[in-house]
RNA sequence: GCCCCCAUCGUCUAGAGGCCUAGGACAACACCCUUUCACGGUGUAGACAGCGAUUCGAAUUCGCUUGGGGGUACCA
């Protein structure tokens, strides 16, 4: 029942859905602002809204071109398009925060006429000094305010000095403004009620000296004017969060509903980084996993599909998606999951395409030297135990060139054994007058295993000492194809240089 | 230090007071299949962090403790 009444209250705010995602490119699309952007893309398509993507540069100094790239051609390739964004453009742009610089200042100004913000002339050590004694007190650190009421002259006198103000936003005046205690509370789609004593936040500044927004300043101006309904970030902006609402309703402004999504979190609980391998979508790509693959497996950190099934598209997670259904807590990338699904994944791709997401992987390999059937077929019989795509450099490497690199414990365990020796020497005799296709090759191996069962070697044995022959390994595709792909000449080849003549 | 969030097998999770002897997936292990490895199939093992409270009844509600994460910037 509760359910029920809680689901229709939800469809009533379901109107004029706008998301966005806001990277800021100071590196690599990386896999949790993908797993962010996804369950923002899931949220619009479940609720027939708009997807938005935002480049957050305000920071110039560690911006630049190559991520910008990066982040778009990630999100591409996820297949998270959006609506609007500094390429498709929209109502609402510009959507590049450098090219909105002109805008801040305005609202900033505002808040200041209405008395919600104020300039301050502190200097970094005044600031710093504040802060020593709040901790040496084991007090909580808020701005002194210092500069809440300085007159006229007293400013135009600081100014002479040469100091260039930032505006703070004055939080308990707006807090007493719109609410009736220091207490300010939101309800989160993922967490529920969160809330926080105002007390506690300082007057933040909102517009740096140098004339820039900072960041929690420029979200809401861009948030506000881009008309973003809801919020779904990760849960480090909660405390952000409290600024945030203080700023929209003291400029008068709607505020969006947010809800904040768990951490991806590495395996030894720490936060997800390059000594873990890979971070960047762009990486995992390189590595060889599909994104069907990653955007799947991310799509389960926190969420779980209704019917059981883990392994589906994502326009099918869309349809079954419930952003209140979201775990809360923090998630730990398991890459060993990734894995399976990521071999799940290349099991499922038709041959064509898999041939074709083959290819970079096979570039050190002189293809010419295969039929496009022998190629098919190297491909249809190594494609089995793929993890990742990159796994195909090493699957076919005996397929190509005359000679092949044999591990050492192949040569000692079972090449130069009595009974490899014998079934090799055999081996020759007999193929010599076999034809070397499948069908015959199948036949007469079997045969061939028989014989030397009779002599008392396990079929596994003969088999090995061919395997290890011609392809310096113990384990590997289907042999009968691998002979046939390799053909006579080059099997007898190496066959016979691993016989040890005992003239 | 202070503030906030989180807590079910190793990991991702199901779980909305009796459907729980806690279900699934990955990983692990065993067996089957098999010319090897793998794939596939069948099984096994494995969790409600602890303590109190509420209740006839708690994984589920409340409190404390512990553990983990986040924030505490003129970074985003």
């Amino acid at each position: 029942m509760f359910r029920i009444l809680l689901e229709i209250k939800e469809e009533n705010i379901m109107t004029d859905v706008r998301v966005r995602i806001a990277p800021s490119p100071s590196g690599n699309l990386h896999i949790g602002t993908a797993r962010t952007a996804l369950f923002n893309y899931l949220f619009a398509k479940k609720n027939n809204g708009k997807f938005i993507l935002r480049i957050e540069d305000t920071d110039a100094e560690r911006t630049s071109q190559e991520y910008i790239d990066n982040i778009f051609d990630s999100l591409k390739a996820l297949g998270l398009n959006w609506d609007e964004g500094p390429d498709v453009g929209g109502e609402y742009g510009p959507y590049t925060q450098s090219e909105r610089f002109d805008i801040y200042p305005v609202y900033a100004q505002k808040l200041v006429d209405a008395g919600f913000a104020y300039e301050c002339f502190c200097t970094p050590e005044e600031l710093e000094a504040e802060k020593e004694i709040a901790t040496a007190n084991k007090k909580p650190y808020v701005y002194s305010k210092k500069c809440e009421h300085l007159t006229d002259n007293e400013k135009a006198k600081l100014r002479a000095e040469g100091r260039k103000p930032a505006i703070r936003f004055n939080i308990s005046k707006a807090q007493h403004a719109f609410h009736p205690t220091s207490e300010l509370m939101f309800d989160d789609m993922v967490k529920g009620e969160l809330k926080v004593n105002t007390d506690l936040i300082g007057d933040f500044v909102i517009m740096k000296s140098n004339g820039t927004p900072t960041y929690n300043f420029a979200v809401v101006i861009d948030d506000m004017l881009m008309k973003i309904s809801h919020i779904i970030r990760g849960e480090d902006h909660i405390s952000n969060t409290f600024k945030q609402i203080l700023i929209y309703e003291a400029l008068g402004a709607e505020v969006p509903r947010f809800g904040h999504l768990g951490m991806i979190l590495a395996p030894d609980r720490s936060k997800l980084s390059k000594r873990h391998g890979a971070t960047a979508v762009s990486e995992f790509v390189e590595s060889g996993y599909l994104t069907e693959a990653l955007i799947n497996f991310v799509a389960l950190l926190g969420w779980s599909p209704s019917d059981g099934v883990e392994i589906k598209p994502v326009d099918e997670i869309a349809a079954d998606f419930r952003i209140n259904e979201i775990s809360s807590s923090n998630s730990i990338f398991e890459y060993d999951k990734l894995r399976w699904m990521n071999s799940h994944y290349i099991k499922m791709l038709p041959m064509d395409e898999l041939k074709k997401r083959l290819l970079p992987y096979l570039k050190k390999y002189d293809l010419s030297q295969l039929s496009e059937a022998q190629f098919n077929r190297m491909i249809e019989i190594t494609r089995e135990p793929l993890i990742l795509l990159s796994d195909i450099t090493d699957a076919v490497s005996y397929f190509f060139g005359e000679d092949v690199v044999i591990e050492p414990e192949v040569q000692t365990e079972v090449l130069d054994t009595e009974t490899a020796q014998e079934v090799l020497s055999e081996f020759l005799k007999q193929a010599k007058n076999w034809s070397f296709d499948e069908e015959t090759l199948h036949e007469k191996l079997e045969g061939f295993r028989g014989e030397f069962k009779e002599k008392g070697v396990k079929p596994k044995q003969t088999m090995w000492a061919i395997r290890a022959a011609v392809t310096g390994r113990t384990k590997g595709a289907d042999m009968t194809a691998i002979l046939s792909i390799l053909g006579k000449d080059k099997v007898f080849k190496r066959v016979s240089k691993v016989i040890k003549s005992k003239v």
